[in-house]
DNA sequence: CGGGTGATTGAGCCCGCTCAACTCTCGTGG
DNA sequence: CCACGAGAGTTGAGCGGGCTCAATCACCCG
């Protein structure tokens, strides 16, 4: 996952704890202006394979990347939310695809643009980098989870991360269905929702529908332990 | 796993393929020069939590970069061998500890100093850039692995990559023991193990002892598809 | 109300884990 | 030169966590 800046507005699924930044322009970089754009729930945004061309911050919404092998199975590498910024890479093509999950509204920013500024600014260029060290962290974060951890760890891990991304005193409204979840935990749906049955009846969480969910960080909390 | 650059002398696990770089210089940038030192086997380089002074470039050897929980319970996250740079951070602190896999010797080059130098030189400030992509490439190329594969394609994956960094023509001589195979593969040492007994016997790799494995790449290749 | 999608729950199976025995290699010393 | 022991690797038997397949349930929108 990854999420550290963040962007504010009315909309679904915008983090309550952002500050509000400029509106169009690209982190506080005030020559980079960002097209407006909206996708559709389960739109794609970019596929696999595609040519890179932009760079893409979420307004409001929720966006999930993923690489899919030739059976079929997904693996989601991260949920971005408003504020985020993804669709970086170093070669001439994404190696993920990036799609919608919710209906999103996204700025749209050149990649040559980008790196025109931060190869004559190396504030900028240094912004980059550490953007990149942050998702490293989380790519690294989510290997230790999806390599040794259970499944009931992973839920819970993943329902406290997402409780402090997107909300506050311990409830949050899940924005990705249970098929999601469990792409991006290496689990089975099913799995996913036996997990949270589980936490439900050890009364580690409460739900109100499937998708908003109220922790009892504690329990939840030592469910994960380290 | 990272590996790009590469710097080549007569000791063990070097990268045949490499291009000779001038010692002791940080990939081309001729301030910065390295404080060689050498590990022994299993000997600790940096620990998880300690302060981040250093960042470290392989000469020859192979060390490992991971993450332990609590209960014991250890993801490796990447084999560096020579060439390979380790030791990044964006905060004081080390993510990840790092262990000599053999004996093995590095460069030190002070955090600060680097910092200094992609302060002022785009150039260089670019060039950590591509190297944090790189590792977020090779991380989420990982977690694929280890969310949506099988063991025996985990296996035959981590041979071939094994093969190409440090092997030519199909043979390679694995320089790390069946537990940390499996502890980056996010498997037990057995079910390691067995694969290669089930590879072996389904012909797609011969071995002369325990690490000196011959592959056949096309079956092996087979095995990951995709 | 009925249809559709998403979530939950159940039953049974299988892949990979656990525990344990055995083998192989290699270094060391009698 | 062989005996021995230690560490690493292999193999076996049995278990169990998570998967598969399938039925049921809950919740929207008509």
């Amino acid at each position: 996952m990854s999420a550290r800046t963040a962007n504010t507005d009315g909309a679904p699924w915008v983090d309550p704890r952002a500050e509000p930044a400029e509106p169009r322009t690209l982190a506080s970089c005030p020559e980079l202006i960002g097209s407006p754009y909206t996708y559709g729930q389960g739109e794609e945004i970019y596929g696999e394979g595609e040519e890179s061309e932009f760079v893409y911050r979420v307004v409001s919404g929720v966006v999930r990347t993923a690489k899919v092998l030739g059976d079929g199975r997904r693996q989601i590498h991260g949920f971005h939310l408003a504020g985020d910024l993804f669709g970086f890479e170093t070669s001439n093509a994404h190696r993920l695809n990036a799609e919608a999950v919710v209906a999103t509204r996204v700025l749209l920013f050149r990649r040559r643009q980008i790196e025109a500024v931060a190869s004559r600014n190396v504030e900028a260029s240094r912004r980059l980098w550490d953007l990149a060290m942050r998702s490293l962290e989380d790519a690294e974060e989510h290997a230790l989870l999806l390599g040794r951890r259970t499944a009931l760890e992973r839920v819970a891990a993943f329902l406290m991360t997402m409780e402090k991304r997107l909300g506050g005193s311990g409830s949050v409204e899940l924005p990705m269905g249970r098929r999601d979840i469990a792409d991006y935990l290496g689990l089975t749906l099913e799995t996913v929702s036996r997990c949270i049955s589980q936490l439900h009846s050890d009364r580690a969480l409460a739900l109100s529908g499937a998708r908003r969910v109220m922790l009892d960080l504690g329990r939840v909390g030592r469910v994960v332990e380290e």
